[in-house]
DNA sequence: CTTGACCTTGACGTTGGTGTCAAGGTCTAT
DNA sequence: ATAGACCTTGACACCAACGTCAAGGTCAAG
């Protein structure tokens, strides 16, 4: 299939596709015309690194996926390269979680100093 | 008092102050030889904006507090402006969190659904 | 007079994942 | 032959808050 298709079926734009390949993450043989000629398992590629941006990947981090599903494994995140990076991903997760929380805190607290009494009023009055 | 003052006193570099300036945050007189001057309230002025960036606030989000302070209160959270801008603030930061803990459920699942028994191992073992 | 610390404006680089032209080649159907 | 649907590469735009040069003016001290 071409890339139009690649890029419909797998719901990305073509320009996305291209991106990919330019980094390094997926790859296609070219026909006699030039144009991008891909098989199912480019599907099953892309569609792996879209769940991946969906959850807060960078196309980096999916680097090793991609590679374990092109080594023959059935799941890109069976490796270990991969594991590895789930790990990581959840630490920093958990880090943005954390500096979200004391963020969250600090600001409450500059409000609070700085309008005592507006934090509990509704918008408008002070 | 110039620029270069205003910086160390503030702790921020000169190209932030005039950033601040090109954005409308803050203004200087100029003495005779083209030089920036700024007096006393225009430290405050930056300490304001380096406290809410600080926590996240965009230059945008300091405006309203910036003019409260220019207005003569004694706090540039006070103004019904910057209430607001605090509420929004929360809001999103709520909102992020939220986000965040959703997808670290997301990316937990993946990780699960990818490689059960993983997540309970050690690193490389697999 | 000259060093050197300060100041000026202007403009490009950073970061990620595209969107959106531009300018053109290819192929199918009518 | 021509419309139009597809493809190609290349390159600028975006968002935020500056960092970092470039190329030059100003001023006090030695």
């Amino acid at each position: 299939m071409r890339i139009g298709e690649l890029a419909r079926r797998a719901g990305v734009s073509p320009r996305a596709l291209r991106y990919y390949e330019q980094q390094g993450l997926i790859s296609a043989r070219r026909s006699s015309n030039g144009y991008r000629e891909y098989g199912e398992a480019d599907l099953r590629l892309v569609s792996e690194i879209r769940s991946l941006l969906a959850v807060g990947f960078t196309l980096d981090d999916a680097r090793p996926f991609v590679a374990c599903l092109r080594a023959g494994h059935d799941s890109g995140g069976s490796c270990p390269e991969s594991v590895a990076v789930y790990r990581r991903k959840l630490a920093e997760i958990d880090d943005e979680i954390r500096t979200l929380l004391i963020r969250r805190a600090e600001v409450a607290a500059q409000f609070t100093t700085a309008c005592p009494g507006c934090v509990l009023r509704k918008a408008g009055e002070s």
